[in-house]
DNA sequence: AGCACGCCGACT
DNA sequence: GTCGGCGTGCTC
């Protein structure tokens, strides 16, 4: 007999293995094996048990022997084979290395005595009830989770979410009839903080999981959760593959949050969809929580496939309360000016009052849009929406280009609303916005943060933002980086400089990521604090329901505009780069990929290719770099597209890069 | 990913 | 004359 096993390692295929007769007796999909491979010894994972006549061998000289079997049942309860060629096909990394995901961090011998100690879980009496939480909407869903019903669900949290208070009595709801839960944060400092709440309510059996745990630690949280030891794991993104005796709860903290897209080395994946695609195979129950969940999500809730309950207050009542408060300023009436005069007056103010202020300017080294200079009018790209940007073309001419989507246009000579023939550009980075403030307040203390500063060193970062957090400063001027890293400090004022630099980028996510910008800038204020922002666009339904800092409205619109212009949730996007020195080469490369897809709009549903798109600036090198994408109307398309690209016959002197969900587009 | 092979530069 | 840089190629 023979064992087709698949190795962690960047290759697109598998490897035919002889089995010894004593192993033919518990060898099993599922079961990791040590085989000789190359001038090495591997751990593998056996996908397939089968007879020598069923194997094509006729492709390499000698067969090599399993060394030994490294357990006797999957490590997995679930089926890892199933969601790794899931993810395989879904992000396009190779199967082993998806499947590895799950096994990479298990020791070699595996504790403990096993496997007879996987006993049926029962009821479990040491479970604690959760606190007591006065939400609405809260004791409708812990009673939903308390019934045991599998299925996933969407949960907005409250603005000022409370999830020390929250996820213990979501995770008591859903375990208290036995069984383990994980809870998954976007970064490890928010591990602590949680940990300490979970613990009164399973003493003991609460563990933490990140990348920094030293490899005893690691050795201990990998068993425990496997052998059932911890009830409630605590975990960074890869605690998405973690094993478990029996996994019920899966809960994703601060779901919107791109840190769990996996995007810097293969596999990639999105750990909130391995999550989805992992509790349903299990068969136990998974919740999405954000106070501002990803539309994404909120698509997911509005088809149905995600069940949606909200732990706050509605919003007439929150709105009525006390709270920070949000103003828009529409910058065309202050044409001219890098901070409107209500900014000026109010950042003087707070300043002189003792306040700390938190100044966003927009993106270094953004290109700005265009605008006339007479009536603010600025040209729109026709297609997805945003502003668009002036740009050179390679023989010295202007046009102006949709970052976004790719598409280009010629320079407009005349306004088309008022005639104007005098157009300028419009963007405000951090040095020209220090030098405002400057101005402005002539003996203020002013920190920066930025780019600059953090490329000059880690420490250098660290000391400016400490330094304002302890009050060295008045006014922090960053880009929108300084939000995250900012601790909790109570801010009199925070002010977007140009909100439209946000709104105007590559990406077809800008303006979800502005609004969680603003949602994240507005939790810093104080209860008197003041948020401005600036912008040209004011009648961008971002902002019209920004005041009430009232997300389901916002999310609405945005998840329509989705819809109208044909982005994710409705469509899928497979982006394919292809760069080299040789033109020809490239653009064969090119061809290639068109006639791998050319059925894409032949299915009478939506999809299309768009392309070839050269990065504004590129044009003139000798350096040839352009991408297509393809947006695909179902996940189907998708992985065909994904696949297909992906087999093609590689052109030498062209490097290829092929990517599922695209993030920005550059 | 490892691991080996192989082909040129600079060192005891 | 060897040590060692990393480009290339292979793994049942």
């Amino acid at each position: 007999m023979l064992a087709e096993i698949s190795f962690p390692i960047p290759l697109r295929r598998t490897f035919y293995y002889l089995i010894t007769e004593e192993m033919e007796l518990t060898a099993a999909p599922g079961l990791r094996v040590l085989a000789p491979l190359s001038k090495r010894s591997a751990v593998g994972m056996i996908i397939r048990v089968l007879p020598e006549k069923d194997a094509d061998l006729t492709k390499f000289k000698e067969l090599k022997t399993i060394t030994r079997l490294l357990e006797e049942e999957p490590l997995f309860p679930e089926d890892a084979l199933a969601l790794a060629d899931w993810m395989a096909g879904r992000w396009g990394s190779p199967q082993g290395l998806c499947l590895g995901a799950f096994y990479a961090h298990a020791p070699e011998e595996l504790p403990g005595p096993w496997p007879a100690a996987r006993p049926e879980s029962r009821p479990d009496s040491r479970v604690l009830p959760g606190p007591r939480v006065e939400l609405p909407g809260l004791k409708k869903f812990t009673d939903s989770l308390a019934a045991g019903t599998p299925g996933a669900s969407l949960l907005r949290l409250a603005p000022m979410e409370r999830r020390e208070l929250v996820y213990p009595a979501v995770m008591s709801a859903a375990l208290g009839g036995g069984g383990q839960g994980l809870l998954l944060v976007p970064d490890l400092s928010f591990i602590p903080a949680l940990a300490a709440a979970l613990e009164p309510v399973f003493p003991g059996r609460v563990c933490a999981w990140h990348a920094r745990l030293t490899p005893k630690k690691r050795a201990e949280a990998w068993a425990g959760a496997f052998d059932g030891k911890f009830k409630v794991v605590i975990a960074t993104r890869t605690g998405v593959f973690l094993p478990f005796k029996d996994l019920r709860l899966g809960l994703l903290d601060g779901e919107h949050e791109e840190i769990y897209r996996q995007e810097e080395a293969e596999p990639f994946y999105h750990a909130r969809e391995v999550l989805l695609k992992r509790m349903q195979a299990l068969g136990g129950q998974a919740v999405l929580a954000s106070p501002c969940p990803s539309i994404e999500s909120w698509g997911a809730a509005a088809a149905g496939e995600l069940a949606r309950y909200d732990a706050v207050a509605p919003a007439s009542a929150a709105s009525a309360g006390p709270g920070p408060d949000v103003r828009v300023l529409d910058m065309t009436e202050y044409p001219g000016e890098i901070l409107a005069r209500p900014l000026a007056d109010s950042l003087r103010r707070a300043v002189a009052a003792g306040g700390q202020a938190l100044i966003i300017a927009g993106r270094k080294g953004y290109a700005s849009r265009l605008f006339c200079a007479n009536c603010g009018w600025m040209k729109r790209c026709k297609s997805c929406g945003p502003g668009m940007t002036l740009v050179k073309t390679p023989d010295g001419g202007r046009e102006l280009l949709c970052r976004r989507c790719g598409k280009k246009e010629p320079e407009p000579g005349i306004c088309p609303k008022c005639g104007g023939k005098v157009f300028r550009d419009y963007g405000t980075g951090t040095q020209k916005a220090q030098e405002a403030i400057t101005k402005l307040l002539p003996g203020a203390r002013i920190a920066r943060f930025d780019g600059d500063v953090l490329r000059g060193s880690l420490k250098t970062m660290r000391a400016e933002l400490g330094n304002f957090s302890k009050g060295a400063a008045d006014v922090l001027v960053g880009t929108r980086i300084a939000l995250r890293d900012l601790g909790a400090p109570r801010l009199a004022l925070t002010a977007f400089i140009d909100a439209d630099s946000d709104l105007s980028s590559a990406d077809f996510r800008a303006s979800e990521k502005a609004f969680q910008s603003f949602y994240g800038a507005w939790r810093l204020l104080g209860p008197e604090g003041e948020l401005f922002i600036q912008t040209r666009e004011a009648g961008h339904y971002v902002f019209s329901r920004l005041a009430e800092m009232d997300y389901p409205s916002f999310a609405d619109g945005e998840l329509a505009a989705r819809r109208d212009f044909f982005y994710p949730p409705f469509c899928h996007i497979v982006k394919a780069r292809f760069a080299s020195f040789d033109r020809g080469a490239l653009d064969a490369a090119a061809a290639d990929l068109l006639r791998a897809l050319s059925f894409i709009g032949k299915q009478g549903d939506a999809s299309e290719v768009l392309g070839p798109v050269t990065p504004p600036g590129e044009e003139k090198r000798r350096f040839h770099s352009e991408y297509y994408l393809v947006k695909a109307a179902s996940e189907k398309t998708a992985r065909l597209c994904l696949e297909k690209a992906l087999e093609l016959r590689q052109r030498p002197g062209v490097k290829y890069f092929i990517e599922a969900d695209p993030y920005g587009f550059y």
